[in-house]
DNA sequence: TCGAATTCTCGTAGGGTATACGAGAATTTG
DNA sequence: CAAATTCTCGTATACCCTACGAGAATTCGA
């Protein structure tokens, strides 16, 4: 791996394999990367599909450490750089993996139907954004700097921008409106995503290892350099649980955020 | 390491560590962990703080896959294992680096000249924030579920609080505020960051991997199922570079997010 | 029917990672 | 000048990705 995901081979083969299953080329050459003639040569005892799947769900039960090339190839019982034969890297696969699932979100298409109010449009994307997070939490360990450039991928945009598009607030507020709204939705998912496998890899509730640095507060925490947190915690500003603190503070934050892009329709 | 990040080893130990320059404890325990007896013995050829400081610059340098234990010895000049007589492991000491550097921010304390606005004061905040990830970029890829819970962190969040304690939204709703705020702040500044970093990796700008991405929307971008994306596109929409529309969407979130803020303080 | 061409299969090898263990070196104390 | 203490660090283990190239399977053309 290059670092860690970059998508450098050729992007023509990388889109082709991407677009796969939706024949636009409707050129008589066979897009490579994904047809073959199918005339001479040994049968394929795979394709790609089934590498991919098999990553999606070895990810899923084990994480996505143990989707290695070689966990992979021993999952489908072939060696491991049979793999090479279907997909052109690691990285390659992840993009595939990423755009498979951003796919599976059940956002309604142009013309099906829909909640009117735009915000209730809104919290489709995001519930089912939190959904496909929590369904595949090996996601939070992904970047998502060079997204796949998938039909996966773009259904979301397109889904999120047409629920924006009917505030009538100018073609570049609401790209940047949509921008500002995925940044806050999918990191504030994957936050909770990652918080559940932190809880999985460690055995521990994250409430429970809280608990464990509560000598922090008698020992080191020095009232007068805190004096915010303090009237907090007298108030009982502090909530018990940790997953319920960040559900609220999700929930609250995209209401704000909606809030004040509502108010600028009326400007 | 573990998986990524947990802070296992005991806590105690761990909090000595974070803590190890702010002599709280009065006991006559040493506290163990950062102060020994200093009696008979081999002398020590390094420190705590000298292995932090050489772990930040390293990372800031070369990646946080160069700051390894073994990359970090030569660059003291020292064998591998020696590091683990100073740091308990590879987890504690990107603990040790992380609160390091959030300790680093420039933001007033309890008492310090600050704006007078509250607004103003999360301003400074996000300001500070974000210089911190752009001058250590390798902070984009470290987990930030259990943070280290030393007097860098805790900085910050009281920081936070107290420009939000102004508004008078009483205790729950100000902590659900500001956890909200850090979510938006901490991550839009973090995907800038990971940004340039995947920059400097593979050697290309990213609006130069879009533009080797451009034929994908004369070979398999489909307008009939992407009327918004079309639409907007119409319209001149989308900006040309990334960075720019990324720096836009993140003070346009801010903005409206705290607009939505404020409005409820009149509730 | 039988090369030739084509395509898939996969073992090996190489350069990375963190850290448990335990022997040895350096220093002070009695 | 031992004994006690503390720091130093080589070795070994078990992973990771993938370039390379030899071998196996299949079909096509003559």
């Amino acid at each position: 791996m290059s670092e860690r995901r970059s998508g450098e081979g050729q992007p023509d083969k990388t889109l082709a394999l991407l677009w796969r299953n939706h024949r636009q080329p409707a050129a008589d050459e066979p897009a490579d990367g994904t047809a073959r003639k199918r005339g001479a040569g040994r049968r394929p005892s795979l394709n790609v599909d089934d590498v991919v799947r098999a990553g999606i769900q070895l990810a899923d039960d084990q994480g996505l450490a143990a989707a290695s090339m070689g966990g992979l190839a021993k999952e489908l019982g072939v060696g491991t750089m049979t793999l090479y034969t279907y997909v052109p890297s690691k990285d390659e696969l992840l993009d595939l993996m990423v755009d498979q699932v951003l796919g599976e979100r059940d956002l309604p298409g142009p013309g099906e139907s829909r909640p009117e109010d735009w915000r209730e449009q809104v919290e489709v994307y995001s519930e089912q954004t939190r959904a496909m997070f929590q369904r595949h939490l090996w996601l939070s360990q992904v970047s998502t700097i060079r997204p796949p450039v998938g039909p996966g991928m773009l259904a979301g945009r397109e889904y999120l921008l047409s629920a924006l598009l009917g505030l009538g607030l100018g073609a570049l507020e609401t790209n940047t409106a949509a921008l500002a709204i995925t940044t806050y939705v999918d990191s504030a998912a994957s936050l909770e995503a990652e918080s559940r496998l932190v809880e999985r890899a460690t055995r521990q509730t994250n409430d429970a290892w809280w608990y464990e640095r509560n000598d922090l507060w008698e020992t080191y925490f020095d009232v007068d350099r805190h004096p915010a947190m303090t009237a907090i915690w007298h108030a009982d500003g502090y909530q018990s649980s940790t997953r319920e603190a960040a559900a609220d503070s999700y929930r609250y934050g995209l209401d704000r955020l909606l809030d004040g892009i509502e108010t600028q329709q009326a400007r």
